[in-house]
DNA sequence: CTCTTTTACGAAAACGTTTTCGGTAAAAGT
DNA sequence: ACTTTTACCGAAAACGTTTTCGTAAAAGAG
């Protein structure tokens, strides 16, 4: 590979004076950055990322730490939606990304910590893991500049989703439906969860309606299997609901399929509603209810925020930003009327 | 950050005994090795993986091209779905993983082997994109150990999705059920589509069934507008198909809209078939008739491929593996029977 | 006891940059 | 004719490793 040193050797200046004038140095003349350049070009010269980032201790890296407890990696659509636009904002500002992971077997390092440690990354996404995990929090409390999705660290800047706004919203449409009995299916004991259910119990209260405590149920993010067996035992209830309400759009598969089991059509007899707005909610038949988040914007904002707090690290970078999703109506979620 | 300086200070020896107590090396006594490991555990130290890079010429980091046309990034779920298992492959042998890209505004390369030489990645997995473009040429060219997925270069190796068996047996499948009146909208201008089509009219041949050249049309990969154009042009035709081939799932959709729109329904009217056998095809209803590729396989193929020849490069490298996929049966190929 | 082999370690170069600190010559000011 | 400024460039250190080569001491062989 051609270096610095061979443009140097070519030119008959220094190497020294060759960086300058690649870098666009002051103190260098016209004619030597003209000359530089145009025997760069010739040479087919690159420059060697590891030995600048040796040197100037910044690697124009970024980690990025997406672990979701299913395991699903990079077929979770939201989450590699979130991924793409934070890896096409990331580009757009020189840099590139690298996936963090543990303890792997015969890898150099022991933890994500020392996984970033050991790529050097100036700085780090957090999304879809286990925030209270020590080994996520030791990473956070590092020196490595951090942004977290769906969580906030202490001194360390977040992106959240308005998980309860959204969830109020979604809710108040399922109650201008008609619907007064109305289960929720939520996910994993998380923040996520938590703003959610404020957020149902906060618009059912406003509208005067009390859900019973075993209308609240505990599944699974992203997975179908937990949401179909939730699914039978709501139906099996004294008092069923007419609505329910899932972790997710993914998750919504398990319970549909329950339904159909028991010969329940959607939105007849029953109504369902997702979470995220993935692709699949939008074609199957009837589209379903469910709220979309902007996941677009939310890698964009996370990044944004991680690539400003590690270039202006004087700057106030405790800060949070929400990013509203929008409620997609659907046909899963039909007019309540009655029974006879 | 504690380095092998720190190590060997505290332990009162050189830096390159440290090196070699910590690398494994046989020229260092029991007791050393044992002095060396307590003390890097104590300080916390994590080797720099720059440097040593910068040492061996080895990264231990892929580049991945992974560029569709439609731009669709990590939102596609079957190339996100052979990515998540190249990268798990990739972990399992200690490396980590870079996404390459060409021409971005600000960044010090021009060119997407130039990015991989900026990042010196020890090999780059190359896949969905235009493999004509010069520039894709000129990395495979390189010096750079390289790996193709449905595409082959000269002198490199690569993995393929049996296109031309598998779209035989969806056809075989098709023409099982009575049709006799097939269209097959097809992707873009690549070996995957010369490879299907061949497949497809091969089975078609065996069975005596003769296509008329305007069922055969020219659609886009995961573009389900194209598709959904293609659907109409073929129903106006004047002996309309039983039943439609699609590039993949994805673009079914805009097919179905279309037929949707005409008043037909599936697969009483009309029969259709993807290729790709994503998750939303499992959903819907009826559920896709559809060839899902392994791409669990592909991934998991490629990476060992690649690295193989990276460690190996000695060995013969200038290989293709073949990946065959599973025909799902599905819902929305119906019986054909005879129109009154 | 002498000679050879083995064991354990250190010194130092090298990888390709960036950046500081001068330094020299020409230009400008007095 | 002198000093001061300016413009341009080079030498060298430094970043954290790996690895070669040399060597001193210990161990073994005769």
């Amino acid at each position: 590979m051609t270096s610095i040193r061979d443009i140097a050797r070519v030119c008959g200046i220094s190497v020294g004076t060759v960086s300058k004038a690649l870098n666009g140095y002051k103190d260098v003349s016209k004619e030597t950055v003209r000359k530089v350049n145009q025997v760069a070009r010739e040479l087919g010269y690159t420059p060697d990322s590891l030995a600048r980032a040796m040197r100037t201790n910044t690697t124009h890296n970024l980690g990025v730490l997406f672990i979701d407890k299913q395991q699903s990696g990079l077929r979770h659509e939201y989450f590699s939606s979130v991924l793409e636009s934070f890896k096409i904002g990331a580009e757009r500002r020189g840099y590139d990304i690298t996936f963090i992971t543990g303890n792997v077997e015969g890898s150099p390092w022991r933890s994500y910590l020392a996984h970033c440690r050991y790529r050097k990354c100036d700085g780090v996404l957090i999304a879809g893991v286990d925030f209270k995990d020590q080994d996520v929090i030791d990473l956070a409390n590092s020196e490595i500049p951090v942004v977290t999705i769906d969580y906030k660290y202490e001194g360390q800047p977040a992106v959240f989703s308005a998980n309860q706004h959204d969830m109020g919203a979604l809710t108040k449409y399922i109650l201008y439906r008609g619907h007064r009995d109305i289960a929720f299916i939520h996910g994993e004991d998380t923040i996520v969860t938590e703003q959610r259910i404020a957020g149902f119990e906060g618009a059912c209260r406003e509208a005067g309606v009390t859900i019973p405590d075993d209308y609240i149920v505990e599944g699974l993010f992203h997975n179908p299997d937990r949401s179909f067996q939730a699914t039978k035992e709501l139906l099996n209830l004294g008092n069923p609901p007419t609505c329910i309400l899932y972790p997710d759009d993914y998750s919504t598969i398990g319970g549909r399929n329950a339904l159909q089991m028991l010969g329940l059509s959607v939105p007849e007899d029953i109504s369902i509603a997702g979470y995220d707005g993935i692709m699949m909610s939008r074609v199957t038949s009837p589209t379903l209810t469910t709220l979309r988040q902007d996941s677009f914007a939310i890698g964009r904002k996370a990044v944004d925020k991680l690539i400003d707090t590690i270039e202006f690290p004087d700057e106030d970078n405790d800060e949070v930003v929400t990013v509203a999703g929008q409620l997609y109506r659907g046909g899963t979620v039909g007019q309540y009327q009655a029974k006879e």
